[in-house]
RNA sequence: AGGCGCGUAGCUCAGUCGGUCAGAGUACUGCCUUGACAUGGCAGAGGUCACAGGUUCAAGUCCUGUCGUGCCUACCA
């Protein structure tokens, strides 16, 4: 050999072939001739607020396991990449970093802060997708986009445009979440409710007419007494008899300036038995009031705003509390309250609290000018592609989720109050006329020319985002060629998390603009989780970058990263100290392909992917596993020249050869199968266990012996069957097998420069052979029984004594004789039944289904009927040896005998035996005699010593 | 409150059509540095499949309920 291979596989150098690969123009998307047909995926394009966590990586090397395969299967692929602005997590992060460098991004001018967010963008985008790289995904990144690019950006606009002028987007006054930090309305989406301790209180609105009945007033419960100032009703339930007599009744406001009256009013959402019984109406300050206003036309209540956009109380309030934040208005107001003695109760109360995901702060409902979708009128064609299967659900289970969404969607508002984002197209002129256009042009040309402004807003992020897998194609050019080639997608690959965010809202804007669904299938993910189950995020500091998992970090690092961001001490320390403690030594280096690997692995149909790095460790092994094969392989055919493919007779394949071949395809099947529906998990065990089991335990430890016997044959076997695995493996560890298949490859007569367009390989039935599996797993089991026997009589390991094996074994394992010495580390095979003094095992023979019931698999049948053979070992136990054999002994007989009775019952019962198939009685029948014959070899044993 | 999951070996999880189905990896125990690999080999121990009913000849698997647990949606002021 001229290249020697490392003794370790070493995942640095195989991953230094990714800038060859992406020079050569391996990932592209651009049609070839002969071709057979053409895939796409198009990746949820992540945000560029910083770098890519586990999860990205987890579902990127999904998505690049499905490309790769189809490439290699022989289809145009196109994967394509791309980041997103991710309007308010953006600005969040950009102002930030402002903050660091002393500059207060609120005071900047628009101009200047978005010079600084698209510095932001380079940055956060291009290490990305260096991020991407590493781990391998074979994006065509000459495609990749960004949401604000200027095409991208233009297609955005002309579809508000569009929808606009359709009638599907409108402007209103409605109340939205508020958020009073980032100054901006919020999608309810984007608002989480998360139960906390509060307090409610009780608080008495005397009588208008002065009446001093029932106390004097009415008692309300509420858990935000400050909004009492603008209250402008009271609610009860219709059929609430305490309060009936009171309906029409009016009310003094507590506390208003000048006081004022409002109207005890009926309305069934109100619940008697909670609280107090009824309810103050705050219509301009929380969505169900606001829903008994509307409902409630004649009575007029009135809709007074009582905050600023930054919560604080506004000139509808009293002066007193005017310019007070909403908290510490509610502190004086209550105190207030008190000393008015119209607080009748306080008592403790957990309820929930609505807060911004990205502010945290608590969101205000607030009537203000919006930009709705209505969203209504989308839906139908959404649902009807989910149902009709024209977009199908990997789990089927997500549907519903999706359905359900569906079905209850309200109007989306799309507008949000940032600099960073899509600016929406519309222009205001002064006296409240809206001009919506494609440019400015247009919108005066519309307004005549009158002196007009843009809306200062911008469009929410998942606006654009819903675009995107057309977008990127080049609609709405219909001729577009990857446009007409590539949409539909294949397959969109992403968390449940964003169903509602982002997988639906595709879709309706797809079926709407496109005219056709955006994807066939959807594949939905778990999500990351770390090893405990916690979701990984920042400030629980337990975030793993999928980069440290691929080359390492040091403790040192890894700290620096987790903690020092962090403001608050005690936070920090907290973090160190658990981090210090489950990785003592930082992280080792696993490798791309070994990280590719374990998310594979992980990819069952489950909610959550519990990460844990012993897992990795794993199939870091796994991969130096395949490295030494591929090096065994090498050194024991450097002497091997392959010659034109030959039948098996031809090629000299024994048995064993037979065998390896046929269990690769069975290998080629599940994988196929499993990735038809995204079971990477199923894939990725069959891969693992046929390459780990069967083709480096079994027959490359054969071919050890076989190499000098049979040298050609076993050479072409050991180097087909591995050339053919590593094409089959390529998808998920796709450096390893480039490494190892440009020195394979030769070997076994394949031409080509790189494994990414080798074909990708499919079962072959005419290679399944039924027969030599058989064979093989008898002789498996007999190896296996004679290994246990050697254990469990102590014989030492340099120890070569002979073997017993009686004659119904012989069939079988007479053409494997010596396959088997070397095995077991015997060092003949006599064919007879063991003498009585030695001890004995029974191994079972099975034999291909097809020849059953052909004559000669008679002659294997021994004097108990049944098809099994004795074996024994040449060799005196030691005392202790037969003592603990003896123990053992015992404990098989009781297992066997357990198993025994309860396959007797079953076999007595008529029942049984007239309404199971016949197949399974035959099974029960057949495994009832082995066990009988075991039992009956067990007692003999146990009568012998 | 509704919806969707989950509960299988110490840990992380497979188990598709009800019948070789009590499984894998990892951790653990013993032996072995044998010419691909100690990131390895051989062997071993370990589970009342959460619980209770039901359907069935047959239930980890299907149905009902209970308990535990997670997520999502909507919420009572």
């Amino acid at each position: 050999m001229t290249t020697e291979l490392a003794k370790h596989f070493e995942p640095t150098t195989a991953e230094s072939c990714y800038p060859d690969w992406e020079e050569r123009g391996r990932f592209s998307s651009r049609p070839r001739e002969g071709r057979k047909g053409d895939y796409c995926i198009v990746l949820p394009p992540p945000n560029v607020t910083g770098t890519l966590h586990m999860g990205h990586a987890f579902q990127h090397t999904l998505m690049d396991a499905l490309i790769r395969r189809e490439r290699m299967r022989g289809k145009n692929t196109l994967w394509q990449a791309g980041t997103d602005h991710a309007g308010i997590a953006t600005q969040i992060v950009v102002a930030r970093e402002l903050e660091k460098r002393g500059i207060h991004a609120a005071k900047l001018p628009r101009e200047e802060f978005l010079r600084h967010a698209w510095e932001w963008k380079e940055r956060s985008g291009g290490l990305i997708t260096a991020q991407m790289r590493r781990l391998g995904a074979s994006c065509d990144w000459a495609r990749e986009r960004f949401t604000m690019d200027d095409d991208l950006s233009r297609v955005v606009i002309s579809v508000f445009v569009r929808l606009y002028e359709e009638g599907l987007i409108y402007r209103g006054k409605r109340l939205v979440n508020w958020d009073p930090v980032m100054l901006t309305a919020v999608s309810d989406l984007e608002v989480v409710s998360e139960e906390e301790a509060g307090v409610m209180y009780h608080v008495r609105y005397p009588f208008a007419d002065g009446g001093k009945d029932r106390g004097g007033g009415i008692i309300i419960a509420t858990t935000r007494p400050e909004t009492i100032l603008v209250d402008g009703a009271i609610a009860v339930h219709p059929e609430d008899e305490r309060f009936r007599p009171l309906l029409g009744r009016r009310v003094t406001v507590p506390m208003t300036e000048p006081p004022r009256d409002i109207e005890i009013i009926a309305d069934s959402f109100v619940d008697p038995a909670f609280g107090a019984g009824c309810v103050k109406i705050t219509a301009a300050h929380d969505f169900n009031d606001y829903a008994v206003r509307e409902r409630h036309p004649e009575k007029n209540i009135p809709l007074i705003i009582l905050f600023t956009p930054e919560a604080k109380m506004n000139e509808n309030a009293p002066a007193k509390y005017q310019g007070l934040d909403r908290f510490e208005a509610r502190k004086r107001i209550v105190e207030d309250l008190r000393a008015g003695g119209l607080l009748i109760k306080e008592e403790p109360h957990r309820y929930h609290l609505p807060r911004g995901d990205r502010s945290g702060a608590v969101v205000e409902p607030m009537l203000t000018d919006q930009w709705f979708v209505r969203a209504a009128e989308l839906a139908p064609k959404a649902l009807a592609a989910a149902a009709e299967g024209r977009v199908r659900f990997f789990p089927e289970n997500w549907r519903k989720t999706y359905q359900h969404w569906l079905e209850n969607i309200q109007d989306w508002c799309v507008s949000r109050q940032l600099e960073w984002g899509h600016r929406i197209p519309a222009w205001h002129d002064d006296e409240g006329n809206i001009y919506v256009a494609e440019s400015e042009e247009k919108a005066r040309e519309k307004a005549n020319g009158k002196k007009l402004r843009q809306d200062s807003d911008v469009l929410d992020t998942w606006f654009s985002s819903a675009l995107w897998p057309f977008s990127t194609l080049g609609w709405p050019e219909e001729n577009n060629e990857h446009y007409r080639r590539y949409f539909p997608t294949s397959v969109l690959v992403t968390g449940f998390d964003i169903i509602f965010f982002w997988v639906a809202r595709m879709v309706m804007m797809s079926e709407r603009l496109a005219g056709k669904e955006p994807f066939r299938d959807v594949y939905i993910t778990g999500l990351v989780r770390d090893a405990e189950g916690q979701k990984m995020s920042k400030s629980k500091g337990n975030i793993i970058d999928p980069l440290d998992v691929v080359g390492g970090v040091s403790l040192q690092s890894l700290l620096a990263k987790r903690a020092d961001d962090l403001m608050t001490p005690r936070l920090r320390a907290r973090i160190e100290a658990q981090t210090k403690k489950d990785f003592p030594n930082g992280i080792p280096p696993y490798g791309a392909d070994a990280l590719r690997m374990t998310f594979a692995s992980l990819a069952s149909y489950g909610r959550d992917i519990k990460f844990d790095l012993e897992r990795c460790a794993g199939y870091r092994n796994f991969c130096n596993k395949l490295w030494n094969a591929a090096r065994f392989v090498l050194s024991a055919c450097a002497d091997y020249k392959h010659e034109s493919e030959a039948t098996d007779a031809a090629n000299g394949y024994g048995i064993p050869e037979r065998w390896i071949v046929s269990r690769l395809q069975r290998c080629e099947l599940e994988v196929e199968n499993a990735f038809a529906i995204y079971r990477f998990d199923l894939a990725a065990a069959a891969i693992y266990h046929f390459l780990w089991d069967d083709y480096c335990s079994r027959y490359l430890e054969m071919a050890k012996g076989r190499l000098l016997r049979n040298r050609k044959a076993t050479q072409r076997a050991l180097v087909a069957v591995l050339e053919t695995a590593l094409r089959l493996c390529h998808p998920i560890m796709p450096f390893i097998t480039e490494t190892l298949w440009q020195k394979i490859a030769p070997l076994a007569g394949k031409s080509g420069e790189t494994i990414m367009l080798a074909p990708y390989p499919s079962a072959d039935k005419t290679k399944m052979d039924e027969k030599a599996e058989a064979e093989m797993a008898g002789f498996i089991a007999a190896v296996e029984e004679c290994r246990k026997l050697r254990a469990e009589l102590r014989i030492p390991p340099k120890e070569r004594p002979a073997v017993f094996i009686g004659e119904s074994g012989k069939a079988t394992l007479a053409p494997l004789a010596e396959d088997f010495c070397l095995l077991t580390k015997t060092s003949e095979i006599r064919w007879n039944n063991p003498p009585a003094n030695l001890p004995r095992v029974t191994v079972p023979l099975s034999f291909p289904r097809k020849r059953e019931s052909s004559a000669n698999a008679g002659n294997n049948r021994n004097e108990d009927g049944d098809n099994t053979f004795h074996l024994a070992l040449d060799w005196q136990a030691t005392a202790a040896a037969d003592k603990e054999e003896s123990a053992r002994t015992e404990k098989k007989l009781r297992a066997t005998k357990a198993e025994l009775e309860k396959l007797e019952r079953t076999l007595a019962d008529p029942e049984f035996i007239n309404r199971a198939p016949p197949a399974v009685v035959k099974k029960k029948t057949t495994r009832a005699a082995a066990l009988r014959a075991t039992q009956k070899e067990l007692l003999r044993l146990r009568q012998t010593p």
